[in-house]
DNA sequence: CGCATGAATGTGACCGGTCACACAAGGCGC
DNA sequence: GCGCCTTGTGTGACCGGTCACATTCATGCG
């Protein structure tokens, strides 16, 4: 219906108003619910807009108003399971309350292209969620100018700050609490890290969890191999790690490190589990093929995401549903590649 | 410097025409490089912007001037690494250009919902990418109304298209002969092959590389499997195809379902590649790192990304540059999951 | 009955830019 | 000296909404 052939102007409200037979005003009452308008009146606006096609301009309405209904996602990579997850989540959200949403990323840490890149977002108008795991996300989330609202999905900090922080994390201590006692109880004498870099902190969440439930358990604490983000980092730690025959269990910073670890041992002829036990971080959607299936800590990235908007909404409009957003607490999936130390020679 | 304590509204062209005693039009022409502008006028102009900290706000230069400068990505996914890459092609070329890059995830394939999405994007003003490489996308393409600048990240279409076609794709079917060409020449006498769902033909691009190459060196064409996207599909595929002994490779539309493929083979007892021989499509970051690692094909989704924008960029401005935007070719990347069958019994 | 009250609607300014045009001053040809 | 073109600058309207206020009319109440 209506097609006239050529690509016209997109119907105004002052468009509408003339076929109704009010003003502008009317017209915008109408589309923004406001009571005191005659029902009768109320029809004819919506026919109006029906059959014209109206749609409300989002540019004027954000220039109008102030509110532009948009947040902006900065972040080092979109290819990540656990970035791209906590995006899905975010935008999940966002477009349940309508909110658009944009992305920058984050290509390099250097403060100048940082800058840029969170002056960008903040041009864009509405919120900002800075996923901060790594230096150019921390820079940025520093970089972001007072005032303008902002969330981080962070590391899990040292202690819980008090009251509303602009921050979402998950509980990465529990999660390496929850690994490292998993492998001990299998019997392993200790748990080795292998750990991702820590964006902020000397001590990461993930290690503190990792070190406490080793000395509950009276287990020696080895020192933690540092190691990058991808396999080909888990795969140099491994090698390094696995020259002392009496590393047992891995406790690896996410799977990626894992799989590298994983490959790692299988080159250097060391069965797992039959000798030595792998566990990962994330519950990556690959990690339950690999061979062997990989025991893991399943996190909520999801979640996160949701969680962030939902604080970020908060944070921008005064009626914004405060619904608790929960993140689900790590859950431990354990599969083929932990399993009993080997028994004594 | 210039810090005044209260976050206060942000100087208009207006406020840096007072400070520079000139006219707001006059401060217009400085930013947008009019040539008509006395050169110590300019200069007073640009110190009041620098000392007033003005930036041009991105929405009224949208309601002003009709071009939004944004790129819309219409997708069902940002997780898995094809559409992930995708998007980060078109976020970096984007970026380059001075875009705004919005992210609109088409969580349903149900057409009401697709088109809700489709409309959220055409708001957004500027350009669309659909990433239609799934009912939801390719709908979403359909959708998206006549006159409105969209490009579609698409699978190769089966002849290619005369002139200007707002598509881009990656050459699927010549990396699908030679991966099978791969195969063959290792001496098996044929290759399986497990198909991810297209979205739009009955025939892929990837499957008639497949069958051209089988074709060519007269091998028998066995009927490819229909499987989904993820590793379960692969995974369900091969069991039962290996319930056929004479299988001795197998060509998987990704490399998703090729891990599910590898995990099958593992629980059946087949050796890869002594028995069995497989291969992938995409090279995956973890592709490298299996055991065994994974033979596949290679392709340049980031390009494909940044190919789609340079695109989309030259029908929203006349002057945008017409430079080539090359994709990669599909390159094969021999690793252990690939071998010699079986010698005879 | 007069007036305050509230519902229903309209008018003008404004958000921060751009665009089309007007206008003044200076240089040049005749 | 006059007209004309070019250069530099300013004015007003406009993009499509919202907001603050004015206006009209029907009602309730003392």
């Amino acid at each position: 219906m209506n097609v006239t052939g050529h690509t016209r102007r997109p119907a105004s409200i002052r468009d509408v108003a003339t076929a109704a037979g009010v003003s502008y005003q009317t017209v915008s009452r109408v589309i923004n619910g406001h009571p005191s308008v005659r029902p009768a009146t109320r029809e004819r606006v919506l026919a109006a807009i029906e059959e014209l096609g109206f749609r409300r301009n989002a540019t004027a309405l954000a220039l109008a108003s102030g509110r532009t209904r948009t947040v902006t996602v900065l972040t080092a990579n979109t290819t990540h399971y656990g970035y791209a997850s906590i995006l899905q989540g975010i935008e999940e959200s966002a477009r349940a309350a309508s909110y658009a949403v944009g992305i920058g990323v984050l290509e390099s840490a250097e403060d100048a292209a940082v800058a840029a890149e969170v002056q960008r977002a903040a041009d864009a108008g509405g919120g900002i969620v800075v996923i901060a795991y790594d230096p150019a996300g921390v820079r940025a989330l520093d970089a972001v100018p007072a005032g303008l609202p902002v969330v981080g999905v962070v590391e899990t900090p040292a202690s819980p700050p008090g009251g509303e922080s602009p921050w979402v994390w998950t509980d990465d201590r529990e999660a390496a609490y929850q690994a490292t006692r998993h492998l001990l109880s299998l019997g392993h004498e200790t748990v080795h890290y292998v750990a991702i870099p820590s964006s902020t902190r000397r001590t990461s969440a993930r290690t503190s969890g990792w070190r406490q439930a080793l000395k509950e358990a009276g287990a020696p604490e080895p020192r933690p191999v540092q190691s990058s983000w991808g396999p080909a980092g888990g795969h140099a730690a491994a090698l390094e790690l696995t020259r002392d025959p009496s590393v047992t269990a891995i406790l690896c910073g996410n799977d990626d490190l894992a799989l590298g670890v994983l490959r790692a041992l299988h080159e250097t002829g060391r069965a797992v589990p039959g000798e030595v036990s792998v566990a990962g971080f994330d519950d990556a959607p690959h990690s339950a093929f690999l061979t062997p299936s990989l025991t893991t800590v399943r996190l909520d990235f999801t979640g996160l995401g949701r969680a962030a908007f939902a604080l970020l909404h908060g944070a921008l409009e005064e009626s914004a549903p405060v619904a608790p957003h929960p993140v689900s607490v790590p859950e431990l999936v354990v599969r083929e590649s932990s399993g009993p130390p080997p028994s004594g020679p």
